[in-house]
DNA sequence: TAAAGGTAGTTGCGCACGCAACTACCTTGG
DNA sequence: CCAAGGTAGTTGCGTGCGCAACTACCTTTA
Protein backbone atom coordinates (compact mmCIF):
# COMPACT_ATOMS: atom_id res chain seq x y z
CA UNK A 1 0.00 0.00 0.00
CA UNK A 2 3.06 2.27 1.03
CA UNK A 3 4.38 1.26 -2.66
CA UNK A 4 0.93 2.17 -4.27
CA UNK A 5 0.93 5.41 -2.52
CA UNK A 6 4.05 6.27 -3.56
CA UNK A 7 3.57 5.58 -7.26
CA UNK A 8 0.52 7.72 -7.42
CA UNK A 9 2.17 10.61 -5.78
CA UNK A 10 5.73 10.26 -6.89
CA UNK A 11 5.04 9.23 -11.07
CA UNK A 12 3.18 12.35 -12.03
CA UNK A 13 6.19 14.68 -9.97
CA UNK A 14 9.03 12.47 -11.82
CA UNK A 15 7.20 12.47 -15.18
CA UNK A 16 6.96 16.47 -14.88
CA UNK A 17 10.34 16.74 -14.17
CA UNK A 18 11.48 14.76 -16.74
CA UNK A 19 8.65 16.89 -19.64
CA UNK A 20 10.87 20.16 -17.88
CA UNK A 21 14.16 18.70 -18.41
CA UNK A 22 13.32 17.94 -22.06
CA UNK A 23 11.44 21.54 -22.30
CA UNK A 24 14.87 22.68 -21.65
CA UNK A 25 15.93 21.14 -25.38
CA UNK A 26 13.04 22.14 -26.98
CA UNK A 27 10.81 19.19 -26.93
CA UNK A 28 7.85 18.11 -24.80
CA UNK A 29 8.01 14.50 -23.94
CA UNK A 30 5.25 13.28 -26.15
CA UNK A 31 6.96 14.31 -29.13
CA UNK A 32 10.29 12.57 -27.79
CA UNK A 33 8.44 9.36 -27.52
CA UNK A 34 7.11 9.67 -30.90
CA UNK A 35 10.77 10.16 -32.18
CA UNK A 36 12.16 7.66 -29.83
CA UNK A 37 9.34 4.61 -31.43
CA UNK A 38 10.59 5.46 -34.90
CA UNK A 39 13.93 6.06 -34.83
CA UNK A 40 14.01 1.83 -33.26
CA UNK A 41 11.59 0.58 -35.78
CA UNK A 42 12.88 -0.48 -39.24
CA UNK A 43 13.51 1.61 -41.92
CA UNK A 44 12.85 4.49 -39.65
CA UNK A 45 8.63 4.01 -40.36
CA UNK A 46 6.09 2.64 -38.58
CA UNK A 47 2.23 2.50 -39.79
CA UNK A 48 0.19 5.05 -38.12
CA UNK A 49 -1.85 2.62 -36.06
CA UNK A 50 0.64 0.58 -34.56
CA UNK A 51 2.39 4.10 -33.63
CA UNK A 52 -0.83 5.48 -31.93
CA UNK A 53 -1.19 1.87 -29.82
CA UNK A 54 3.06 2.09 -28.51
CA UNK A 55 2.23 5.58 -27.61
CA UNK A 56 -1.01 5.06 -26.27
CA UNK A 57 -2.13 7.96 -28.14
CA UNK A 58 -6.23 7.44 -29.86
CA UNK A 59 -5.86 7.62 -33.25
CA UNK A 60 -7.34 11.16 -33.17
CA UNK A 61 -4.16 12.31 -30.62
CA UNK A 62 -2.02 11.02 -32.77
CA UNK A 63 -3.11 13.04 -35.96
CA UNK A 64 -2.64 16.07 -33.81
CA UNK A 65 0.70 15.06 -32.66
CA UNK A 66 1.89 13.87 -36.18
CA UNK A 67 0.88 17.49 -37.15
CA UNK A 68 4.04 19.27 -35.18
CA UNK A 69 6.00 17.37 -35.70
CA UNK A 70 5.89 17.21 -39.14
CA UNK A 71 5.41 20.58 -39.35
CA UNK A 72 9.00 20.73 -37.77
CA UNK A 73 10.38 18.43 -40.53
CA UNK A 74 11.38 15.57 -38.18
CA UNK A 75 8.40 13.43 -39.73
CA UNK A 76 6.94 12.87 -43.24
CA UNK A 77 3.36 11.31 -44.00
CA UNK A 78 3.69 8.30 -46.49
CA UNK A 79 0.99 6.84 -48.11
CA UNK A 80 1.34 3.34 -48.81
CA UNK A 81 1.02 2.02 -52.37
CA UNK A 82 -0.78 -1.48 -51.31
CA UNK A 83 -3.63 -0.61 -49.07
CA UNK A 84 -4.55 3.07 -49.82
CA UNK A 85 -5.91 3.53 -46.27
CA UNK A 86 -2.58 3.55 -44.35
CA UNK A 87 -0.17 5.86 -43.53
CA UNK A 88 3.35 5.87 -42.51
CA UNK A 89 5.05 7.92 -40.39
CA UNK A 90 8.85 8.19 -41.24
CA UNK A 91 11.18 9.72 -39.45
CA UNK A 92 13.19 12.45 -41.41
CA UNK A 93 17.15 12.52 -41.35
CA UNK A 94 16.66 15.82 -40.12
CA UNK A 95 14.81 14.46 -37.19
CA UNK A 96 17.18 11.32 -36.41
CA UNK A 97 19.79 13.75 -36.29
CA UNK A 98 17.58 15.93 -33.50
CA UNK A 99 17.05 12.64 -31.85
CA UNK A 100 20.64 11.59 -31.56
CA UNK A 101 21.50 14.96 -30.70
CA UNK A 102 19.19 15.15 -27.51
CA UNK A 103 18.68 11.48 -26.54
CA UNK A 104 21.59 11.85 -24.98
CA UNK A 105 21.04 14.25 -22.73
CA UNK A 106 17.31 13.14 -22.08
CA UNK A 107 18.74 9.66 -20.67
CA UNK A 108 21.29 11.69 -18.52
CA UNK A 109 18.39 12.96 -16.92
CA UNK A 110 16.39 9.71 -16.54
CA UNK A 111 19.41 8.25 -15.05
CA UNK A 112 20.12 10.90 -12.73
CA UNK A 113 16.32 11.66 -11.60
CA UNK A 114 15.89 7.61 -11.36
CA UNK A 115 18.75 5.08 -11.80
CA UNK A 116 21.42 6.74 -10.56
CA UNK A 117 19.09 6.69 -6.73
CA UNK A 118 18.69 3.13 -7.15
CA UNK A 119 20.25 -0.10 -6.11
CA UNK A 120 20.47 -3.23 -8.57
CA UNK A 121 18.27 -4.80 -6.67
CA UNK A 122 15.66 -1.78 -6.83
CA UNK A 123 16.03 -1.70 -10.21
CA UNK A 124 15.30 -5.19 -11.27
CA UNK A 125 12.29 -5.29 -8.81
CA UNK A 126 11.05 -2.27 -10.59
CA UNK A 127 11.53 -3.84 -14.07
CA UNK A 128 10.06 -7.33 -13.04
CA UNK A 129 7.14 -5.61 -11.41
CA UNK A 130 6.03 -3.39 -14.48
CA UNK A 131 6.74 -6.12 -16.94
CA UNK A 132 4.40 -8.48 -14.40
CA UNK A 133 1.66 -5.32 -14.15
CA UNK A 134 1.67 -5.12 -17.70
CA UNK A 135 0.99 -9.05 -18.29
CA UNK A 136 -2.00 -8.51 -15.94
CA UNK A 137 -3.21 -5.78 -17.79
CA UNK A 138 -3.21 -7.62 -21.16
CA UNK A 139 -4.43 -10.78 -20.53
CA UNK A 140 -7.45 -11.10 -18.05
CA UNK A 141 -9.34 -7.72 -18.34
CA UNK B 1 16.61 0.88 -18.61
CA UNK B 2 14.16 -2.12 -18.60
CA UNK B 3 12.47 -0.63 -15.77
CA UNK B 4 12.59 2.62 -17.29
CA UNK B 5 10.52 1.63 -20.36
CA UNK B 6 8.60 -0.39 -18.66
CA UNK B 7 7.64 2.38 -16.38
CA UNK B 8 7.07 4.77 -19.28
CA UNK B 9 4.80 2.28 -20.95
CA UNK B 10 3.06 0.41 -18.14
CA UNK B 11 2.14 3.50 -15.73
CA UNK B 12 -0.45 4.86 -18.24
CA UNK B 13 -1.59 1.78 -18.71
CA UNK B 14 -2.58 0.60 -15.47
CA UNK B 15 -3.99 4.24 -14.58
CA UNK B 16 -6.21 4.38 -17.56
CA UNK B 17 -7.07 0.35 -16.28
CA UNK B 18 -7.56 2.23 -12.55
CA UNK B 19 -9.40 4.80 -14.01
CA UNK B 20 -12.03 2.61 -16.06
CA UNK B 21 -12.24 0.46 -13.03
CA UNK B 22 -13.30 3.99 -10.69
CA UNK B 23 -15.62 5.32 -13.86
CA UNK B 24 -17.55 2.01 -13.31
CA UNK B 25 -18.67 3.34 -9.88
CA UNK B 26 -19.59 6.59 -11.35
CA UNK B 27 -15.85 8.96 -10.50
CA UNK B 28 -13.01 9.63 -12.14
CA UNK B 29 -9.54 9.43 -10.51
CA UNK B 30 -8.97 13.14 -9.81
CA UNK B 31 -12.24 13.30 -7.92
CA UNK B 32 -11.47 10.12 -6.05
CA UNK B 33 -7.81 11.53 -4.76
CA UNK B 34 -9.32 14.65 -3.75
CA UNK B 35 -12.14 12.75 -1.90
CA UNK B 36 -9.74 10.33 -0.31
CA UNK B 37 -7.34 13.24 0.85
CA UNK B 38 -9.92 15.52 2.44
CA UNK B 39 -10.90 11.84 4.13
CA UNK B 40 -8.01 11.77 5.55
CA UNK B 41 -7.43 15.26 7.08
CA UNK B 42 -8.08 16.37 10.29
CA UNK B 43 -11.76 18.08 10.16
CA UNK B 44 -11.90 16.60 6.59
CA UNK B 45 -10.98 19.98 5.39
CA UNK B 46 -7.74 21.30 3.94
CA UNK B 47 -6.83 24.72 2.52
CA UNK B 48 -7.56 25.08 -1.19
CA UNK B 49 -3.50 25.86 -2.22
CA UNK B 50 -2.53 22.87 0.33
CA UNK B 51 -5.02 20.45 -1.59
CA UNK B 52 -3.76 21.99 -4.77
CA UNK B 53 -0.60 20.46 -3.96
CA UNK B 54 -0.64 17.11 -2.44
CA UNK B 55 -3.28 16.36 -5.98
CA UNK B 56 -0.65 17.96 -8.35
CA UNK B 57 -2.83 20.39 -9.65
CA UNK B 58 -2.67 23.55 -10.34
CA UNK B 59 -4.41 26.32 -8.14
CA UNK B 60 -7.20 26.56 -10.78
CA UNK B 61 -6.98 23.43 -11.91
CA UNK B 62 -8.31 22.25 -8.37
CA UNK B 63 -11.07 25.31 -8.97
CA UNK B 64 -12.38 23.73 -11.18
CA UNK B 65 -12.00 20.04 -10.09
CA UNK B 66 -14.03 21.40 -6.91
CA UNK B 67 -16.96 22.67 -9.26
CA UNK B 68 -17.66 19.55 -9.85
CA UNK B 69 -17.85 18.08 -6.71
CA UNK B 70 -19.24 20.76 -4.60
CA UNK B 71 -21.85 20.52 -7.35
CA UNK B 72 -22.47 16.53 -6.49
CA UNK B 73 -22.61 17.92 -2.94
CA UNK B 74 -19.23 15.75 -1.81
CA UNK B 75 -17.73 18.91 -0.96
CA UNK B 76 -18.19 22.47 0.50
CA UNK B 77 -16.44 25.21 0.14
CA UNK B 78 -15.74 27.49 3.58
CA UNK B 79 -14.11 30.29 4.28
CA UNK B 80 -11.67 30.93 6.88
CA UNK B 81 -12.94 33.46 9.25
CA UNK B 82 -9.22 34.66 10.29
CA UNK B 83 -7.83 34.89 6.85
CA UNK B 84 -10.56 36.05 4.49
CA UNK B 85 -7.91 35.37 1.02
CA UNK B 86 -7.92 31.32 2.00
CA UNK B 87 -10.84 28.74 1.50
CA UNK B 88 -11.57 25.43 3.05
CA UNK B 89 -12.65 22.22 0.96
CA UNK B 90 -14.67 20.24 3.42
CA UNK B 91 -15.86 16.84 3.01
CA UNK B 92 -19.89 16.50 3.30
CA UNK B 93 -21.36 13.64 5.10
CA UNK B 94 -22.64 12.81 2.23
CA UNK B 95 -19.30 12.64 0.14
CA UNK B 96 -17.49 11.01 3.68
CA UNK B 97 -20.64 8.07 3.05
CA UNK B 98 -19.75 8.02 -0.50
CA UNK B 99 -16.15 7.33 -0.06
CA UNK B 100 -16.29 5.17 2.27
CA UNK B 101 -18.45 2.83 0.38
CA UNK B 102 -16.67 2.99 -2.72
CA UNK B 103 -13.15 2.93 -1.91
CA UNK B 104 -12.94 -0.57 -0.58
CA UNK B 105 -14.34 -1.63 -4.39
CA UNK B 106 -11.16 0.62 -5.63
CA UNK B 107 -8.14 -0.96 -3.18
CA UNK B 108 -10.02 -4.07 -4.40
CA UNK B 109 -9.20 -3.16 -7.88
CA UNK B 110 -5.46 -1.90 -6.85
CA UNK B 111 -5.11 -5.49 -5.46
CA UNK B 112 -5.71 -6.85 -8.40
CA UNK B 113 -3.93 -4.97 -10.73
CA UNK B 114 -1.10 -4.56 -8.71
CA UNK B 115 -0.02 -6.18 -5.73
CA UNK B 116 -1.35 -9.36 -5.62
CA UNK B 117 0.89 -9.79 -8.59
CA UNK B 118 4.16 -8.90 -7.09
CA UNK B 119 5.86 -10.62 -4.50
CA UNK B 120 7.06 -9.14 -1.08
CA UNK B 121 10.48 -8.41 -2.51
CA UNK B 122 9.08 -6.47 -5.26
CA UNK B 123 6.28 -4.64 -3.16
CA UNK B 124 9.41 -3.16 -0.70
CA UNK B 125 11.73 -2.62 -3.56
CA UNK B 126 8.67 -0.23 -5.20
CA UNK B 127 8.06 1.72 -1.73
CA UNK B 128 11.55 2.38 -1.53
CA UNK B 129 12.25 3.08 -5.08
CA UNK B 130 9.35 5.73 -5.35
CA UNK B 131 10.89 6.91 -2.25
CA UNK B 132 14.45 8.14 -3.52
CA UNK B 133 12.79 9.33 -6.53
CA UNK B 134 10.39 11.42 -4.73
CA UNK B 135 13.47 12.54 -2.20
CA UNK B 136 15.25 13.48 -5.20
CA UNK B 137 12.90 15.24 -6.85
CA UNK B 138 12.50 17.80 -3.64
CA UNK B 139 15.67 18.05 -2.60
CA UNK B 140 18.50 19.13 -5.13
CA UNK B 141 16.20 20.58 -7.96
C1' DT C 1 -19.49 -9.29 -58.27
C1' DA C 2 -22.42 -6.61 -55.44
C1' DA C 3 -23.54 -5.70 -50.65
C1' DA C 4 -22.28 -5.68 -45.85
C1' DG C 5 -19.08 -5.02 -42.67
C1' DG C 6 -14.53 -3.87 -40.96
C1' DT C 7 -10.34 -0.74 -40.78
C1' DA C 8 -7.19 3.70 -41.26
C1' DG C 9 -6.94 8.23 -40.81
C1' DT C 10 -9.18 12.87 -40.16
C1' DT C 11 -12.35 16.25 -38.13
C1' DG C 12 -15.96 18.37 -34.74
C1' DC C 13 -16.72 18.71 -30.16
C1' DG C 14 -16.15 18.70 -25.31
C1' DC C 15 -13.18 18.30 -21.20
C1' DA C 16 -9.34 18.86 -17.96
C1' DC C 17 -5.43 21.15 -17.35
C1' DG C 18 -1.62 25.03 -16.93
C1' DC C 19 -0.26 29.80 -17.46
C1' DA C 20 -0.97 34.51 -16.95
C1' DA C 21 -3.73 38.19 -15.44
C1' DC C 22 -6.93 39.80 -12.11
C1' DT C 23 -9.13 40.75 -7.52
C1' DA C 24 -9.11 40.59 -2.83
C1' DC C 25 -6.72 40.27 1.02
C1' DC C 26 -2.77 39.99 4.39
C1' DT C 27 2.06 41.49 5.82
C1' DT C 28 6.08 44.02 6.14
C1' DG C 29 9.19 48.30 6.06
C1' DG C 30 9.76 52.97 6.01
C1' DC D 1 -0.08 54.37 9.18
C1' DC D 2 0.50 53.69 4.54
C1' DA D 3 2.73 52.03 0.56
C1' DA D 4 4.98 47.97 -1.62
C1' DG D 5 5.01 43.45 -2.09
C1' DG D 6 3.39 38.74 -1.31
C1' DT D 7 -0.44 35.17 -1.22
C1' DA D 8 -5.24 32.72 -2.15
C1' DG D 9 -8.57 31.87 -5.20
C1' DT D 10 -10.92 32.78 -9.71
C1' DT D 11 -11.27 33.62 -14.69
C1' DG D 12 -9.71 34.03 -19.89
C1' DC D 13 -7.24 31.68 -23.06
C1' DG D 14 -4.66 28.14 -25.37
C1' DT D 15 -3.38 23.16 -25.65
C1' DG D 16 -3.57 18.18 -25.81
C1' DC D 17 -6.42 14.56 -25.49
C1' DG D 18 -10.52 11.05 -26.26
C1' DC D 19 -14.97 9.97 -28.28
C1' DA D 20 -18.01 9.80 -31.97
C1' DA D 21 -18.98 10.67 -36.63
C1' DC D 22 -17.26 10.80 -41.20
C1' DT D 23 -14.75 9.46 -45.53
C1' DA D 24 -12.12 6.44 -48.01
C1' DC D 25 -10.73 2.17 -48.64
C1' DC D 26 -10.17 -3.00 -48.19
C1' DT D 27 -12.35 -7.73 -47.28
C1' DT D 28 -15.69 -11.09 -46.82
C1' DT D 29 -19.82 -13.43 -48.09
C1' DA D 30 -23.50 -14.97 -50.58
Amino acid sequence: MRAWRGFVTTSPDLMNAIERDLGAFGLDAGDYQLLAMLSEAPDHRLKMCDLAETLRLSRSGLTRRMDGVVKAKYVERIQDKDDRRVSFAHLTPKGYQYLRKIAPLHLRDVRTRVIDLLNDQEIKALGSAFAKINAGLRSPD
